[in-house]
DNA sequence: TTCAATTCCTACTGTTTTAGTCTGAATTAA
DNA sequence: TTAATTCAGACTAAAACAGTAGGAATTGAA
């Protein structure tokens, strides 16, 4: 799993789509001017939402963006994963090449990447949508 | 907690440390070729871990690094964070100054990063470098 | 005393990633 | 027809990353 901003504008572009859902579809200016991301960047950002069917567009004036599926059932995990490509941060590929099979001592350190890797999915796995959307209602009580 | 291969070949660097700590110092030379890792790139790192208190060096000819303390006393976290500066991950800096507190749509993923590099954090903590060589051991049986 | 092994110090460099910008085309509601 | 929108792809500035290079200082051993 990597972690930069693109990935954290995902999150926060698809959870202003989560508070707007009933809305019809929401436009990335609206977006943009919200969260205050630059349009053309959320424009990259979306068309890789809309490949991973994370999103479903609608063209033309009053088009916009719509969720394909309901906020609790889209974890944060796939919306990072989809504009972030890579899910593995360190690996042990140039070992692995040269016959990295976790005996050696080069590759001491391979099971505790793998591990961290692993606690990070799990974390983004069982976060919703849902619950970033909720949380944020509560704070604005 | 910002994970770079850095980060990777501090870890490694140390925990040969630990496997060797028992025969006096131990040149870079030395852990350069065991891990394959570059070694004006080596000394690179361990000027960070010298400063932050991990090792001592010894200097001339028969020199090297010796670890300051044991390695059930070192977390991996320290290690990490000794090479990879940067703490936080991903932080709300550019909405904070503009007055992020939690309440604005706008740092709806606040709180989200900020779980997660807990995660992180908490989990680096509780490895030592100690549980780093007894796995090792026990693997290469 | 000399030499080789070492740490120490600092500057430089090539590559990749990141975070965008820019331009323009296609689509469609009003 | 027009304005609002998505779609597409090339381009770019800056930073980070991983590493190189060159030499100075220190010191154990021959």
């Amino acid at each position: 799993m990597k972690l930069t901003t693109r990935g954290r504008y995902a999150v926060m572009a698809m959870a202003d789509l989560a508070l707007f859902k009933d809305k019809g579809p929401t436009s990335l200016t609206d977006i943009s001017l919200r969260q205050n991301i630059s349009l053309a960047y959320l424009e990259q950002i979306f068309i890789k939402l809309k490949n991973k069917n994370l999103v479903r567009s609608v063209r033309g004036a009053k088009g916009g963006y719509v969720l394909q599926n309901s906020p609790d059932e889209i974890k944060i995990s796939n919306i990072i994963s989809a504009v972030d490509e890579e899910i593995k941060m360190l690996n042990c590929k140039k070992e692995s090449k040269k016959g990295c099979n976790n005996k050696s001592t080069k590759c001491i350190t391979h099971n505790l990447w793998d591990q961290l890797d692993q606690h990070i999915n799990n974390f983004f796995e069982k976060v919703k949508l849902e619950d970033l959307v909720r949380k944020n209602q509560t704070l604005n009580k």
